[in-house]
DNA sequence: CCCAATTGCTTCGTTCGCGAACTATCTATA
DNA sequence: TATAGATAGTTCGCGAACGAAGCAATTGGG
């Protein structure tokens, strides 16, 4: 018997308030959402209490990460960026603003298409990242120290299902 | 054989770029984050276009929805609604304001104690969201329709389990 | 060829949320 | 009591993201 977390209090409270209404899809997306405002602030936390080291907010992480996972020559345009990240065009567009600013990018225009930019990482960002992302994944795989390996699994296939329906539908 | 989502393709091309990096956690928090972000998304388009009934904003409808699950008389502290919803008390305090604004809630200060107020739906309000309240579930349940419900189940167990544990560390 | 439609990205104006500082009320201790 | 500290909420200033509009560069149909 496991114990009742927030959205479980709130499904109670529907069944005596409103008995007729179908709350359950809740059960499923109010953790969801908890569960990802939750993450999203740990991570910005992190970020936050580093002494002058790299960005201090999970967007603009997110932008030095994606494009040091592609590899050398760590360079993608806004557009690949995007499908990567999803974030609208201005918020993008605000990211590199910032980064370019504190160094971490370099932003050219592509010689094949005049309308597009490549946007790039400076070698301290990548040195930078490399000396971080240890940390990052260790930070990451403390927020999951609740779940074993196999409910992990189970949990990553059940959202992969999910999120590729919603991708398709709403992306 | 399930299809790839964006996490299987960011799992990869770090396992291309940096083998000794132990990517796995993301599979769960990284589809989190998405989907919450994707969720969240889509729940307030459903609010924005409604013609201009209630609120226009998820946050908004989040403290209506608190309140009026509660059951009568709909009355909560800005305490209580904190715990039950996730923001910060600068942000809760704008959004009682723009509801008391347009008309959905009233602010009195608590007889017992008089640093604390009670906030309280108006009959409009109660009127409005009993209105809407089935089409919030349905659309809620069509967003999950590519699971199954024992799917369903596995998930929100998994979910339950981490909740709780970060809710305690972090909440 | 030409010009309209499309594409890729940026700028602008606004909204929403956060952390820190503040006010007002209550509580506990000497 | 008096007063220091805790507690409940609000205000203030700022940062980050969004939608819509704007600006180039490119593509395609006549």
């Amino acid at each position: 018997m496991s114990a009742s977390d927030a959205v479980d209090t709130a499904s109670q409270e529907w069944a005596a308030s409103c008995p007729r209404l179908d709350v359950s899809p809740s059960e499923v997306l109010a953790r969801i959402q908890r569960l990802g405002h939750l993450i999203d602030e740990a991570q910005n936390r992190r970020l936050r209490r580093r002494p002058g080291m790299l960005v201090s907010n999970l967007g603009d992480f997110d932008v030095l990460r994606a494009l040091r996972r592609v590899g050398p020559p760590y360079a993608l345009t806004p557009g690949r960026l995007r499908q990567a990240m999803l974030v609208s065009g201005a918020g993008l567009s605000g990211r590199l603003k910032r980064l370019e600013q504190e160094g971490w990018i370099t932003r050219t225009t592509s010689p094949e298409d005049g309308r597009s930019t490549i946007v790039r990482l400076t070698p301290e960002a990548v040195a930078d990242l490399d000396r971080d992302l240890e940390n990052h994944f260790a930070f990451e795989s403390d927020l999951l120290r609740s779940l074993g390996a196999d409910e992990r699994g189970r949990i990553a296939d059940g959202l992969r299902t999910l999120l590729l329906d919603l991708e398709a539908r709403l992306g």
